[in-house]
DNA sequence: CTTAGCCATATTTGGTTGAC
DNA sequence: GTCAACCAAATATGGCTAAG
């Protein structure tokens, strides 16, 4: 048409990350974007399902907006009625017997540790399952064995697998030494020289803590005292997870 | 409707009209995904815009469920300024039976929703625990492959098998330093220290900081959210290593 | 029955621009 | 400064299947 600079009238939606937006005006349009988007949602879900749903919200600057299916007041009523869920409250339970005397608080605490993990997890996962392709593509029966079951594998499952890989490449590594050594020994250089021509294409990764490969005990006595050592000197571990801090209540499974 | 049998896999999400889902099943299914949503919205608002939000809803079957930032009592005293939810203890200790007794059933029947999920958290990691036996057990084979008798190998056997051995190293080595690297990454809480069953008994126990409740109000820096969410941010790539000393944040515990 | 994915597509919503 | 509109990429999720 005429002379219209006809640049991409737009970037597409940006990926951002969840955390507090910066400019005041971004985060004022976001949230207007943001709050309409979430009453909308709230509304389908009292459609959809039947449900009862109430949503209040304050801006950053004070002003309040809400959403109620059949009404806020209905919901909130429905909610608190003798709502015991202070902190300093004890709110005992007997129903549950033994463990039900936890309050609010603690749960929803403890819920917000169990989502952020999950969702830390899931992302561990995925970084694994990245690797796991490298690994087969080494191609060999090991690589099976690597793979396994790793990505299900928690926190503590991983931590002692890594030790028991620790374990296992000091033996792996001596073994394939005294391979060679017999290979040498046996002298038939031609086909011990074309081996090692074919280093594995990720051998270039082997560094990470101490600049080189990790060099845990020769020994399988204590590779996992050691491994404990090093994460422990490790930094801070930084809690990952996501939208960390606020407070998810649950009350009642979050499937997720 | 043109009936398309066995097109794809998957009909990709249809387009649906908001109104009561017909099916109880589908509504049910429906209800939990939404609910999981909407409060990941809520959660997204509250954080990027740093409003408060709080969100609560009674599924069709009655069980309640709720997000709040800072949490749902805040909120709701908030915006409904006569709210006597300072009943100081309705439900303590005697509990049931009291003024607050159909609340603390209810609370207890949602603490037990939440303990389910923690269950099913707790199996998953049986399950992996299972499959590192698993994953042992071939470490044991492999160990016998180890010592196999080089001696009794044929000239070409042993090639093959010290250049797997190569291979297997450089995999092991590569896989040991990504588990624990994955490990320092997510390895808080949970029991990364009692991953060794025998663990030496310096080691100091992670505090963790847990889905701490963040102090939002005010206005940024909260250097404990901020690393956080940093972290989230960091999609793959950038190599955790153990270089980079972000500082740390641990709340220590909980003002509870 | 409840939960966990998968996949393709319906929605949502950053970033911008322009009118109030 | 608020809001609406636009565009296109980021997400959310119906519909199903598989697993407990």
């Amino acid at each position: 048409m005429a002379t219209a600079p006809r640049r991409r009238a737009s970037m597409g939606r940006q990926k951002i990350e969840i955390r507090k937006i910066e400019s005041e005006e971004a985060r004022q349009v976001c949230f207007s974007k943001r709050r309409a988007g979430l009453f909308k949602k709230a509304s389908e879900l009292a459609v959809l399902c039947g449900a009862e749903v109430a949503a209040v919200v304050f801006s950053p600057a004070g002003k309040a907006f809400s959403f109620g299916h059949p009404s806020v007041e209905a919901i909130f009523d429905r909610f608190v009625p003798s709502a015991a869920q202070h902190p300093g409250a004890v709110a005992a339970g007997a129903g549950l017997g033994a463990s039900g005397d936890r309050n609010l608080a603690e749960l929803n605490r403890q819920y917000g540790e169990l989502r952020t993990q999950l969702e830390a997890e899931k992302a561990r996962k995925e970084r694994a399952e990245e690797a796991m392709a490298k690994e087969r593509a080494a191609g060999n029966q090991m690589a099976a064995w690597l793979d396994a079951d790793l990505r299900d594998m928690g926190e503590e499952e991983l931590m002692a697998f890594a030790a028991a890989l620790v374990e296992v490449q000091a033996a792996v590594s001596e073994r394939a030494n005294q391979v060679l050594q017999e290979a040498l020994n046996v002298g038939r250089s031609r086909s011990a020289s074309r081996m090692l021509q074919a280093p594995p294409p990720h051998q270039q990764q082997q560094q990470l803590a101490g600049g080189g490969t990790f060099e845990f005990g020769g020994t399988s006595t204590n590779a996992g005292m050691e491994i404990q050592q090093k994460l422990l000197a490790v930094p801070p571990p930084p809690p990952p997870g996501f939208a960390p801090g606020m407070d998810i209540v649950q009350h009642g499974g979050f499937p997720y």
